[in-house]
This record gives structure tokens, C-alpha cells and sequence, in this order.
DNA sequence: GAAGTGCTTCGGTCCAGACCGAAGCATCCG
DNA sequence: CGGATGCTTCGGTCTGGACCGAAGCACTTC
């Protein structure tokens, strides 16, 4: 197969309705069923069964089975990091397209929502501007980086930033990757940073997921943390 | 319209056969005529230019009118972003999949091409390998930043590197992107500095284009200066 | 073993959309 | 002013694939 046809195989998976609504589901990381995604998508597991077929086939997603459940995931970080970039083209639209009717269904999603492994929505936006403006990273359109007093905060939330650095060659910096955020439109706080401080906030309490979607709220012990120790807001 | 129908909307646009084609040639940030992108898919300029007209309206490319011919380029960064990333797992695919074929006419694309605005392939990967020997940028899988001797490598081979740095906040440092290279599986250099990289490299006469594709070709003076100053292979 | 649950396979319907031929506009050239 | 050339619009064909109902398979529970 060419590259050309691997591409478009890749990309025409992503791009039916009903497939889209299931990476989105399996956009915060955790596994679900079969049944469980035929759900979101609104079709008849017959119908999701093909699906998830084909995606497993194409290397979209994992599969694992357990008794008589099989459970879903996200096959790749990078299959995580593509969504993020269509969704990244598909909110441009908004500039174009007509008014940018946001429904309320979205309204908890836009606050504070999990972006695969980190922290997005005006919760993630807000933590990176603070964590900027307090000096602790520096941001560029491209890439980020932890600087020494960033590296001091980190560990007093409980997070070894220095042992995440994975760098090739002798590093001792801590880098992390900015992620444009669909919502705002300014970017937030990802990479292996972004997804420790995530995994720590859940682990802490600062954050509790809302059941059922990608969408997360912040616990008033996690205000009071982000607010005094972060300076959010 | 609904986030999801959004992003299935711009993500089907890039899953067609001829549009991905047509895309992919795009990717080198030249913009091409419609008749030129209907030859590259092989299908006739009545079809082109339905599937133009598509992608514009999703904000996907951008035209501009020279005369009788509609000049086409992708929109913005972010198209070229994500091209890259369904790339990337569509070649992760290749792990999955029978054997990776990689005809002769790859060859070229495989030795040294651009990806949208800076330099991939075997070619990108080796630079990206000499700066990180020689000490002059630091990569993780997030993100990259150029050291000071790396600072002044660049400006010895004509590039600011300094004054490229458009950061948020008071930054002063240097930060680049590290881009997966599809063919290689491994980093190399992208963000401003691989661009200005790519740019420097057009104008010296380092690498010349190859007519009618991505793939570049290294002159003597190049090859010279590559080994000699950067210390590739 | 029988019944229940989760998932898949099979068969058949139906529609979106990819494609081209023909024709209609523009724009440029001699 | 014809006559090219580049591009688009229109009308019609045809196929891929999304979908569901029914049936089958695997595992779990009683």
C-alpha cells in the first residue's frame, strides 16, 4: 500500500461521524467496551463492532479482552496527538463558519476537561498563564520549557519534574510541549509535564472527573491549591 | 454544527484518496493550480476542482486568483501539523502491516524531502543527530531547545537564531520542535528554527529541489558544509 | 444444562459522494 | 474579434460503505 493510501485509510477512519464520536470518548485515556461505545456514537453494537474492527486492524486502537468484555484504547499517544491537531483545523472553522453556537451541553467541557493525558479547557489555559507568569516555564509557539523555579514548585506539589526529563543526548533541562487548546485558542500546559501534574491532580483530589465525558471539575481543596500555591487567576 | 461533526468534517476531507494526494503535494508550502493538483491525483479538472472548492470552504487551503489560474496553499501551519500527525500513524501502521514496501520512487522523497517548512528524511534526521552530538540543541520527545553554542553555530551559518525566538513571557531562549520523521521513526528538526534552517539552506544553495516533488537533493557546497561546519555522519 | 449478556458475522438496504462528459464563464493571446 | 487555456457548474452514473435485523459464538451465572 502507499504511503498516499495508508494515509487516507488513516484519515477517512478518523473522519465518519460515528467513529469520531468514539476517539473522542477514548480521548481522556481510559479503556471502555464495545457496548459502551456504541452508546456515545448512538449506533447498534452490530454497527460499532465494524468499527472498532477496523480501527483495531488499522492501528487506532488497542484492544484487550476481559472475560466476556473487550476494552478499548487509544492504540498510540500519537493517535492521540493527531486528534488533538484535526480538532486544532476543525476549530479554525469557527474563524469562517457562521456563529460559534456553544451549547450548554459543552459548557462543562469548555471549563475544565482532560486532553488525553493533561489538563485543557480554562482550567489548563489558566494553570499555563500562571505558571508563565510566575516564571516557572517559558512557552513558545513551538515548545516549552521548566525553568529552576518551575522545577522547586513542581516537587512541592509532590512531582519529581526532574526524573520525567526523557531527553536524548545529556539533558539536564526539562522540556515540555505546549498544546493549543480548541476552546481557547491559546495554548496549555502538555508533554510528559502536562500529564504528571495531570496524573498528580486526579491522585491529590485537586480534580475529579465528571462521569460519563471528557470533562473534569475542580475540587475546592484543588481551587484552593491551584489558586495559592499556582496562582491562578 | 457539533464539535464532532467538525472534526469529522475536516478529518473525511483529508481521508479521500485524490484530496490526500492533493494535500500532500501541497505540503511543501508552494501553492500549485488546480490543473497541476488534478495531474498530481490523476483525476480530471472537473473533479479537482469540486474537491477545491470543498477543502477552501473548510478552511483547509486558501486560493488566490493570478490571472486564469487559482494558485492553492494549505491555510495555515496548523493543516501542515496535522498532515504530519496522520502521517505519523499511518506509518506506525507499516509495524502492523505485511511488508514496507518502499518502491523506488520513494528513494528520493526517503533521502531528503521538506515537511511543509523544514527538512526531513534521512537527510533531517543526521542534521538533527549533529546538533544534538555536538551539544547544540537538546531534545526530548516534547520539545527541543538550542543551546548557546548552538545560538552561535546558527548565526555562523547566517541564521539570527536569537531574534527568531517568539516566545510568550520574558523568554530568552531558543526553543524548537522536534517533528517524528515518518520514514526514519526518529526526530528531527522542526518550529522556527527548522524552518529558518530549511529557508537558510534554499538560499545558500545547500539543497536544491527536486522539479515536480518534495524531495531535495544536496549540492557539493552543501554537502561540504553540512559535514564540515554542522558535522553530519 | 439452561438462560442471560456481550460481541461478532452475515445478508441485505440504501444513500452520500466520487467521478466524468458536456457545456458555460472567465481570462489571455494573436 | 476569434480561438486558446484554465476553471467551474450541471447532470447523470455507479460504487463504497454505513447501517440495521437476525443469527451465531463466547463467556458467565444460576
Amino acid at each position: 500500500m502507499s504511503n498516499n493510501a495508508r494515509f487516507a485509510e488513516v484519515a477517512s477512519l478518523a473522519g465518519d461521524p460515528a467513529r469520531a464520536a468514539m476517539l473522542h470518548a477514548l480521548m481522556d485515556g481510559r479503556a471502555l467496551t464495545a457496548s459502551e461505545l456504541a452508546r456515545t456514537a448512538s449506533i447498534t453494537p452490530q454497527t460499532a463492532s465494524g468499527h472498532l474492527t477496523r480501527m483495531t486492524a488499522a492501528g487506532l486502537l488497542q484492544v484487550e479482552q476481559q472475560g466476556r468484555h473487550r476494552y478499548h484504547r487509544l492504540a498510540t499517544p500519537a493517535v492521540a496527538r493527531m486528534m488533538e491537531s484535526i480538532m486544532q483545523v476543525a476549530s479554525g472553522m469557527d474563524a469562517l463558519r457562521p456563529p460559534p453556537v456553544t451549547g450548554p451541553r459543552d459548557a462543562a467541557l469548555r471549563a475544565a476537561r482532560t486532553c488525553y493525558d493533561h489538563l485543557a479547557g480554562s482550567l489548563g489555559v489558566a494553570i499555563a498563564d500562571a505558571l508563565l507568569a510566575g516564571g516557572h516555564v517559558e512557552l513558545t509557539h513551538d515548545a516549552g520549557l521548566v525553568t529552576d523555579s518551575g522545577i522547586a514548585l513542581f516537587t512541592q506539589l509532590g512531582i519529581d519534574a526532574a526524573s520525567i526529563s526523557a531527553g536524548r543526548g545529556n539533558s539536564t533541562r526539562v522540556l515540555c510541549r505546549p498544546c493549543l487548546d480548541w476552546s481557547e485558542r491559546r495554548p496549555h500546559l502538555a508533554g510528559a509535564i502536562g500529564a504528571a501534574l495531570c496524573a498528580r491532580s486526579f491522585e491529590a483530589a485537586w480534580i475529579r472527573r465528571v462521569v460519563g465525558t471528557r470533562a473534569v471539575e475542580v475540587t475546592p481543596k484543588g481551587l484552593r491549591l491551584f489558586r495559592e500555591t499556582i496562582g491562578v487567576r
